[in-house]
DNA sequence: ACTATAATTCGACATATTTCGAAGTGTAGT
DNA sequence: ACTACACTTCGAAATATGTCGAATTATAGT
């Protein structure tokens, strides 16, 4: 268990932090909350305070707060205070990342994959 | 826990499983198992043995019996019988899945995103 | 039939996770 | 200073997970 690089492990980190149903749903609404169709503001739309979050899942305050830190010290969520509550947000180049660990042509060592995939289909 | 979608039931199911770091070895074993730089012959060269798997990993083969069975019920990998050894793959398309669910274009329902992300940064 | 190889199933045990309520901390308004 | 609000921390309890060795099943070769 301890002889994988920090990259493994971090990553298994992460995914066993949206392994558990409440904190992925919590992290979907994070990453969702752009009104479908219209122009995203990074900055602004994409913060939640944990109150709201808490009454979308309908657990106690103290469990959510625990799924919260849990996200957070995955790496999967970044968090502030603004004055009685505390924001959430995902950072957009996270979900970049992530999405990248399953691209098949990226794991391909870069580049030439496109023409690869045709190559084998051909 | 029990009121969400079957769909973030069962991506959660992912997660979980790629959440521990030997089965994300694994995971990973089977998604990069083509050489860099040649091309990917999908048939064949993305299946291993539970044997050559085990190998690698210097855990009891019972375990990475157990490990094997969790990925397989979240849907992760595929297995086969071959003579005395099962060999285990993963499908192109699940890569595809899982990277989309990550894709912040995706999310924001379809298409004109990438218009989108450069008005904002504009 | 016997033996060897490949993998799974079955307890058992130690450890980790999820969840809650109660008590605590920090901020803002009166 | 007091009160309300937003959230966190701290046990505690129930449940789940990771790991192993021993026993079992399945296949192939002799």
């Amino acid at each position: 268990m301890s002889n994988y690089s920090i990259d493994i492990q971090k990553r298994a980190e992460m995914f066993k932090a949206l392994g558990n149903p409440h904190r992925l749903a919590i992290f979907q609404r994070l990453t969702t909350c752009c009104v479908p169709g219209t122009v995203c503001e990074m900055e602004d739309a994409m913060h939640f305070t944990v109150g709201e979050i808490g009454e979308e899942l309908e657990i106690a305050p103290s469990t959510v707060s625990h799924h919260l830190k849990e996200l957070f010290r995955a790496g999967l969520i970044q968090t502030r205070r603004n004055g009685k509550s505390i924001e959430c947000w995902i950072e957009p180049e996270l979900l970049e990342q992530l999405s990248g660990f399953f691209n098949i042509d990226f794991l391909n060592n870069q580049s030439e994959l496109t023409e690869n995939k045709q190559k084998v289909k051909s």
